[in-house]
DNA sequence: TTGATTTTTGGAATCATTCCAATTATTTTG
DNA sequence: CAAAATAATTGGAATGATTCCAAAAATCAA
Protein backbone atom coordinates (compact mmCIF):
# COMPACT_ATOMS: atom_id res chain seq x y z
CA UNK A 1 0.00 0.00 0.00
CA UNK A 2 2.81 2.59 0.41
CA UNK A 3 6.72 2.34 -0.85
CA UNK A 4 9.26 0.93 1.03
CA UNK A 5 11.86 3.81 0.94
CA UNK A 6 14.51 2.09 -0.91
CA UNK A 7 11.01 0.76 -3.39
CA UNK A 8 10.38 4.63 -3.62
CA UNK A 9 14.12 5.68 -4.21
CA UNK A 10 13.72 2.64 -7.19
CA UNK A 11 10.97 4.36 -8.51
CA UNK A 12 11.92 7.80 -8.80
CA UNK A 13 15.68 7.68 -9.65
CA UNK A 14 14.12 4.82 -12.84
CA UNK A 15 11.53 7.10 -13.76
CA UNK A 16 13.86 10.30 -13.74
CA UNK A 17 16.24 8.73 -16.03
CA UNK A 18 12.99 7.78 -18.02
CA UNK A 19 12.53 11.72 -18.50
CA UNK A 20 8.95 10.73 -16.59
CA UNK A 21 7.80 12.30 -13.41
CA UNK A 22 7.20 10.37 -10.00
CA UNK A 23 3.42 11.14 -9.81
CA UNK A 24 0.81 9.45 -6.94
CA UNK A 25 -0.80 6.83 -9.42
CA UNK A 26 2.86 5.41 -10.65
CA UNK A 27 3.51 5.03 -7.14
CA UNK A 28 0.39 2.78 -5.96
CA UNK A 29 0.81 1.13 -8.95
CA UNK A 30 4.33 0.03 -8.65
CA UNK A 31 3.44 -0.38 -5.12
CA UNK A 32 0.50 -2.93 -5.68
CA UNK A 33 2.82 -5.14 -8.02
CA UNK A 34 5.39 -4.84 -4.78
CA UNK A 35 2.69 -5.74 -2.24
CA UNK A 36 1.77 -9.45 -4.02
CA UNK A 37 4.15 -10.68 -6.03
CA UNK A 38 1.78 -12.66 -8.27
CA UNK A 39 1.63 -11.72 -12.17
CA UNK A 40 -1.60 -9.45 -12.31
CA UNK A 41 -3.19 -8.72 -15.76
CA UNK A 42 -3.77 -4.79 -15.90
CA UNK A 43 -7.42 -5.49 -15.00
CA UNK A 44 -6.79 -7.25 -11.83
CA UNK A 45 -3.98 -4.58 -11.04
CA UNK A 46 -6.69 -2.13 -11.74
CA UNK A 47 -9.34 -3.60 -8.99
CA UNK A 48 -6.54 -3.81 -6.44
CA UNK A 49 -5.01 0.07 -6.67
CA UNK A 50 -8.92 1.07 -6.82
CA UNK A 51 -9.53 -0.25 -3.34
CA UNK A 52 -6.93 2.21 -1.48
CA UNK A 53 -7.43 5.04 -4.50
CA UNK A 54 -10.44 4.45 -5.86
CA UNK A 55 -10.52 7.45 -8.08
CA UNK A 56 -7.93 5.74 -10.49
CA UNK A 57 -8.84 4.99 -13.69
CA UNK A 58 -8.23 1.86 -15.75
CA UNK A 59 -6.52 4.04 -19.09
CA UNK A 60 -4.35 5.35 -15.65
CA UNK A 61 -3.33 2.15 -14.78
CA UNK A 62 -2.57 0.99 -18.28
CA UNK A 63 -0.42 4.48 -18.91
CA UNK A 64 1.18 3.23 -15.48
CA UNK A 65 2.04 -0.10 -16.31
CA UNK A 66 3.31 1.02 -19.40
CA UNK A 67 5.82 3.94 -18.03
CA UNK A 68 7.18 1.07 -15.37
CA UNK A 69 7.46 -1.27 -17.87
CA UNK A 70 9.54 1.21 -20.45
CA UNK A 71 11.32 2.68 -17.18
CA UNK A 72 13.01 -1.01 -16.59
CA UNK A 73 10.80 -1.42 -13.58
CA UNK A 74 8.71 -3.83 -14.22
CA UNK A 75 8.31 -6.79 -16.37
CA UNK A 76 5.49 -7.54 -19.39
CA UNK A 77 5.08 -11.26 -19.30
CA UNK A 78 2.92 -12.22 -21.97
CA UNK A 79 1.44 -16.10 -22.47
CA UNK A 80 -0.33 -17.23 -25.47
CA UNK A 81 -2.64 -14.41 -26.62
CA UNK A 82 -4.04 -13.91 -23.28
CA UNK A 83 -4.19 -10.69 -21.52
CA UNK A 84 -0.95 -9.40 -20.93
CA UNK A 85 0.71 -9.74 -16.82
CA UNK A 86 3.01 -7.57 -14.91
CA UNK A 87 5.76 -8.65 -12.71
CA UNK A 88 8.10 -6.63 -10.82
CA UNK A 89 11.05 -9.97 -10.68
CA UNK A 90 13.51 -8.11 -13.01
CA UNK A 91 15.53 -10.89 -12.46
CA UNK A 92 16.56 -12.88 -15.80
CA UNK A 93 13.94 -15.91 -15.50
CA UNK A 94 11.33 -18.09 -16.94
CA UNK A 95 7.94 -18.93 -16.59
CA UNK A 96 5.90 -21.34 -15.90
CA UNK A 97 2.05 -21.27 -17.50
CA UNK A 98 -0.20 -23.36 -15.37
CA UNK A 99 -2.63 -24.84 -17.56
CA UNK A 100 -5.40 -25.91 -15.63
CA UNK A 101 -5.24 -22.85 -13.15
CA UNK A 102 -3.95 -20.66 -16.13
CA UNK A 103 -1.81 -18.66 -12.85
CA UNK A 104 1.93 -18.23 -13.96
CA UNK A 105 5.21 -18.93 -11.61
CA UNK A 106 8.36 -18.01 -11.87
CA UNK A 107 11.26 -20.18 -12.83
CA UNK A 108 14.96 -19.26 -12.04
CA UNK A 109 17.20 -19.82 -14.81
CA UNK A 110 20.96 -20.03 -13.62
CA UNK A 111 22.57 -16.67 -15.23
CA UNK A 112 24.63 -18.01 -17.37
CA UNK A 113 21.98 -20.24 -18.53
CA UNK A 114 20.48 -17.58 -20.96
CA UNK A 115 23.48 -16.64 -22.01
CA UNK A 116 23.88 -19.90 -23.04
CA UNK A 117 20.77 -20.12 -25.18
CA UNK A 118 22.54 -17.45 -27.52
CA UNK A 119 24.90 -20.12 -29.19
CA UNK A 120 21.83 -21.64 -30.61
CA UNK A 121 21.50 -18.70 -32.88
CA UNK A 122 22.98 -18.65 -35.98
CA UNK A 123 25.57 -15.69 -37.16
CA UNK A 124 23.58 -12.19 -38.02
CA UNK A 125 21.34 -12.92 -35.22
CA UNK A 126 21.23 -10.97 -32.12
CA UNK A 127 19.39 -11.52 -29.73
CA UNK A 128 18.58 -8.66 -27.07
CA UNK A 129 15.97 -10.70 -24.93
CA UNK A 130 14.84 -14.13 -24.43
CA UNK A 131 11.69 -15.64 -23.80
CA UNK A 132 11.36 -19.29 -22.34
CA UNK A 133 7.92 -20.33 -20.79
CA UNK A 134 6.86 -23.90 -19.71
CA UNK A 135 3.37 -24.89 -20.49
CA UNK A 136 2.22 -27.35 -18.22
CA UNK A 137 0.46 -28.62 -15.36
CA UNK A 138 1.96 -28.59 -12.06
CA UNK A 139 1.44 -31.27 -9.47
CA UNK A 140 -1.49 -29.92 -7.21
CA UNK A 141 -0.86 -26.26 -8.02
CA UNK A 142 0.47 -26.06 -4.26
CA UNK A 143 1.88 -22.09 -4.27
CA UNK A 144 0.58 -18.86 -4.21
CA UNK A 145 1.38 -17.23 -7.23
CA UNK B 1 -1.90 -24.29 -54.28
CA UNK B 2 -2.05 -27.85 -54.60
CA UNK B 3 -1.35 -30.34 -51.98
CA UNK B 4 1.51 -33.28 -52.97
CA UNK B 5 0.03 -36.64 -52.60
CA UNK B 6 1.87 -36.68 -49.30
CA UNK B 7 0.83 -34.03 -47.75
CA UNK B 8 -2.61 -34.87 -48.37
CA UNK B 9 -2.33 -38.12 -46.81
CA UNK B 10 -0.42 -36.76 -43.95
CA UNK B 11 -3.44 -34.39 -44.10
CA UNK B 12 -5.92 -37.19 -44.22
CA UNK B 13 -5.07 -39.04 -41.67
CA UNK B 14 -4.66 -36.46 -38.97
CA UNK B 15 -7.82 -34.82 -39.38
CA UNK B 16 -9.31 -38.29 -39.22
CA UNK B 17 -7.45 -39.17 -36.39
CA UNK B 18 -9.17 -35.51 -34.82
CA UNK B 19 -12.71 -36.79 -36.43
CA UNK B 20 -12.86 -34.15 -38.56
CA UNK B 21 -13.67 -34.29 -42.23
CA UNK B 22 -11.38 -32.85 -44.64
CA UNK B 23 -12.75 -30.21 -46.53
CA UNK B 24 -12.21 -28.41 -49.41
CA UNK B 25 -11.32 -25.53 -47.56
CA UNK B 26 -9.01 -27.26 -45.09
CA UNK B 27 -7.03 -29.02 -47.89
CA UNK B 28 -6.71 -25.53 -49.02
CA UNK B 29 -5.62 -23.50 -46.21
CA UNK B 30 -3.13 -26.37 -45.82
CA UNK B 31 -1.48 -25.87 -49.28
CA UNK B 32 -1.65 -22.25 -48.40
CA UNK B 33 0.82 -22.71 -44.92
CA UNK B 34 2.78 -25.03 -46.70
CA UNK B 35 3.15 -23.11 -49.80
CA UNK B 36 5.32 -20.21 -48.64
CA UNK B 37 7.31 -21.50 -44.95
CA UNK B 38 6.64 -17.92 -43.36
CA UNK B 39 4.76 -17.30 -40.35
CA UNK B 40 1.67 -15.75 -41.86
CA UNK B 41 -1.34 -14.46 -39.77
CA UNK B 42 -4.71 -15.00 -40.21
CA UNK B 43 -5.54 -12.57 -42.15
CA UNK B 44 -2.50 -13.11 -44.47
CA UNK B 45 -3.35 -16.45 -44.78
CA UNK B 46 -6.95 -15.29 -45.43
CA UNK B 47 -5.12 -13.10 -48.68
CA UNK B 48 -3.63 -15.60 -49.80
CA UNK B 49 -6.09 -17.95 -50.11
CA UNK B 50 -8.50 -15.69 -51.56
CA UNK B 51 -5.95 -15.35 -54.68
CA UNK B 52 -7.08 -19.29 -55.54
CA UNK B 53 -10.31 -19.69 -53.53
CA UNK B 54 -12.07 -16.49 -53.44
CA UNK B 55 -15.11 -17.29 -51.54
CA UNK B 56 -13.31 -18.25 -48.82
CA UNK B 57 -14.37 -16.69 -45.33
CA UNK B 58 -12.25 -15.24 -42.88
CA UNK B 59 -14.35 -17.35 -40.37
CA UNK B 60 -13.59 -20.06 -42.26
CA UNK B 61 -9.82 -19.48 -42.17
CA UNK B 62 -9.80 -19.18 -38.66
CA UNK B 63 -11.80 -22.03 -38.21
CA UNK B 64 -9.61 -24.21 -40.95
CA UNK B 65 -6.14 -22.87 -39.05
CA UNK B 66 -8.13 -23.95 -35.62
CA UNK B 67 -8.64 -27.03 -36.65
CA UNK B 68 -5.12 -27.78 -38.33
CA UNK B 69 -3.48 -26.84 -35.19
CA UNK B 70 -5.57 -28.92 -33.06
CA UNK B 71 -5.03 -31.54 -35.09
CA UNK B 72 -1.40 -31.49 -34.63
CA UNK B 73 -0.20 -30.41 -38.27
CA UNK B 74 0.32 -26.79 -37.98
CA UNK B 75 1.66 -24.82 -34.80
CA UNK B 76 0.45 -21.44 -33.84
CA UNK B 77 3.21 -19.07 -33.06
CA UNK B 78 2.69 -15.84 -30.40
CA UNK B 79 4.71 -13.35 -30.13
CA UNK B 80 4.55 -10.63 -27.81
CA UNK B 81 0.64 -9.52 -28.43
CA UNK B 82 0.72 -9.62 -32.09
CA UNK B 83 -2.02 -11.62 -33.93
CA UNK B 84 -0.98 -15.14 -34.06
CA UNK B 85 0.94 -16.30 -36.86
CA UNK B 86 1.07 -20.05 -38.10
CA UNK B 87 3.48 -22.49 -38.93
CA UNK B 88 3.87 -26.20 -40.25
CA UNK B 89 7.02 -26.86 -39.38
CA UNK B 90 6.63 -29.23 -37.16
CA UNK B 91 9.74 -29.65 -35.69
CA UNK B 92 10.49 -29.00 -31.94
CA UNK B 93 12.19 -25.35 -32.46
CA UNK B 94 12.89 -22.07 -31.72
CA UNK B 95 11.58 -18.72 -33.20
CA UNK B 96 13.33 -15.19 -33.56
CA UNK B 97 11.37 -11.82 -33.42
CA UNK B 98 12.99 -9.12 -35.60
CA UNK B 99 11.93 -6.31 -34.11
CA UNK B 100 12.45 -4.33 -37.08
CA UNK B 101 11.06 -5.81 -39.18
CA UNK B 102 8.56 -7.86 -37.47
CA UNK B 103 9.34 -11.09 -39.00
CA UNK B 104 9.22 -14.64 -37.34
CA UNK B 105 12.08 -16.85 -38.22
CA UNK B 106 12.72 -20.44 -36.97
CA UNK B 107 15.66 -21.55 -35.23
CA UNK B 108 16.65 -25.04 -34.83
CA UNK B 109 16.89 -26.37 -31.22
CA UNK B 110 18.88 -29.87 -30.85
CA UNK B 111 16.39 -32.20 -30.16
CA UNK B 112 17.96 -33.08 -26.49
CA UNK B 113 18.30 -29.38 -25.82
CA UNK B 114 14.74 -28.74 -25.45
CA UNK B 115 14.72 -31.88 -22.99
CA UNK B 116 17.59 -30.07 -21.15
CA UNK B 117 15.21 -27.39 -20.37
CA UNK B 118 13.00 -29.36 -18.22
CA UNK B 119 16.31 -30.00 -15.77
CA UNK B 120 15.36 -25.96 -15.13
CA UNK B 121 11.73 -26.88 -13.31
CA UNK B 122 11.11 -27.75 -9.98
CA UNK B 123 9.68 -30.87 -8.78
CA UNK B 124 5.88 -30.75 -9.39
CA UNK B 125 6.22 -28.92 -12.48
CA UNK B 126 5.14 -31.13 -15.45
CA UNK B 127 5.93 -29.04 -18.50
CA UNK B 128 4.37 -30.55 -21.75
CA UNK B 129 5.62 -27.99 -24.23
CA UNK B 130 8.17 -25.44 -24.19
CA UNK B 131 7.87 -22.36 -26.20
CA UNK B 132 11.52 -20.45 -27.08
CA UNK B 133 11.80 -17.42 -28.46
CA UNK B 134 14.72 -14.01 -29.12
CA UNK B 135 13.89 -11.05 -29.73
CA UNK B 136 16.17 -8.64 -31.26
CA UNK B 137 17.65 -7.15 -34.97
CA UNK B 138 19.29 -9.51 -37.30
CA UNK B 139 22.29 -8.68 -39.47
CA UNK B 140 20.44 -7.75 -42.71
CA UNK B 141 17.43 -9.17 -42.14
CA UNK B 142 18.13 -10.82 -45.42
CA UNK B 143 16.79 -14.38 -45.59
CA UNK B 144 12.85 -14.30 -46.47
CA UNK B 145 10.52 -15.88 -43.96
C1' DT C 1 1.95 33.36 -9.92
C1' DT C 2 1.96 32.32 -14.90
C1' DG C 3 2.65 29.64 -18.41
C1' DA C 4 4.25 25.31 -20.31
C1' DT C 5 4.39 20.53 -20.08
C1' DT C 6 2.74 16.08 -18.35
C1' DT C 7 -0.64 13.12 -16.52
C1' DT C 8 -4.92 11.58 -15.63
C1' DT C 9 -9.48 10.53 -16.89
C1' DG C 10 -13.89 8.58 -19.09
C1' DG C 11 -15.48 7.35 -23.01
C1' DA C 12 -15.07 6.29 -27.78
C1' DA C 13 -12.45 3.66 -31.14
C1' DT C 14 -9.67 -0.25 -32.68
C1' DC C 15 -8.66 -4.72 -33.98
C1' DA C 16 -7.95 -9.70 -33.60
C1' DT C 17 -10.77 -13.18 -32.68
C1' DT C 18 -15.07 -15.61 -31.48
C1' DC C 19 -19.82 -16.33 -31.74
C1' DC C 20 -24.19 -17.00 -34.11
C1' DA C 21 -27.86 -18.51 -36.96
C1' DA C 22 -28.70 -19.74 -41.58
C1' DT C 23 -27.07 -22.09 -45.61
C1' DT C 24 -24.43 -25.61 -47.78
C1' DA C 25 -21.72 -29.77 -47.93
C1' DT C 26 -20.74 -34.32 -46.52
C1' DT C 27 -21.67 -38.66 -44.56
C1' DT C 28 -24.77 -42.22 -43.09
C1' DT C 29 -28.71 -45.05 -43.36
C1' DG C 30 -32.56 -47.26 -45.20
C1' DC D 1 -29.72 -43.58 -54.69
C1' DA D 2 -32.70 -40.62 -51.67
C1' DA D 3 -33.54 -38.87 -47.19
C1' DA D 4 -32.09 -37.81 -42.79
C1' DA D 5 -28.42 -36.64 -39.77
C1' DT D 6 -24.27 -34.42 -38.91
C1' DA D 7 -20.65 -31.20 -39.68
C1' DA D 8 -18.61 -27.21 -41.97
C1' DT D 9 -18.91 -22.72 -44.08
C1' DT D 10 -20.38 -18.09 -44.23
C1' DG D 11 -21.24 -12.97 -43.25
C1' DG D 12 -22.15 -10.26 -39.92
C1' DA D 13 -22.67 -9.15 -35.14
C1' DA D 14 -20.47 -9.45 -30.63
C1' DT D 15 -16.53 -9.58 -27.54
C1' DG D 16 -12.75 -8.07 -24.95
C1' DA D 17 -8.14 -6.26 -24.25
C1' DT D 18 -5.96 -2.37 -25.35
C1' DT D 19 -5.29 2.22 -27.38
C1' DC D 20 -6.73 6.67 -28.61
C1' DC D 21 -8.67 11.16 -27.70
C1' DA D 22 -9.71 15.61 -26.01
C1' DA D 23 -10.64 17.95 -21.80
C1' DA D 24 -9.51 18.66 -16.93
C1' DA D 25 -6.07 18.37 -13.34
C1' DA D 26 -1.47 18.19 -11.62
C1' DT D 27 3.31 19.29 -11.75
C1' DC D 28 7.26 21.81 -13.06
C1' DA D 29 9.93 25.90 -14.69
C1' DA D 30 10.63 30.66 -14.88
Amino acid sequence: MKLTPPAKHTLDEALTRAGQRTTRQREHVFSVLLDKRDHPTADEVYVRARSTMPAISLATVYNCLETLVSAGLVRQVNIEREPSRYCPNLQEHAHFHDQVSGRVFDIEVPSDFMAGLMQLLPAGYEAEHIELSFHGKTAATKSKN
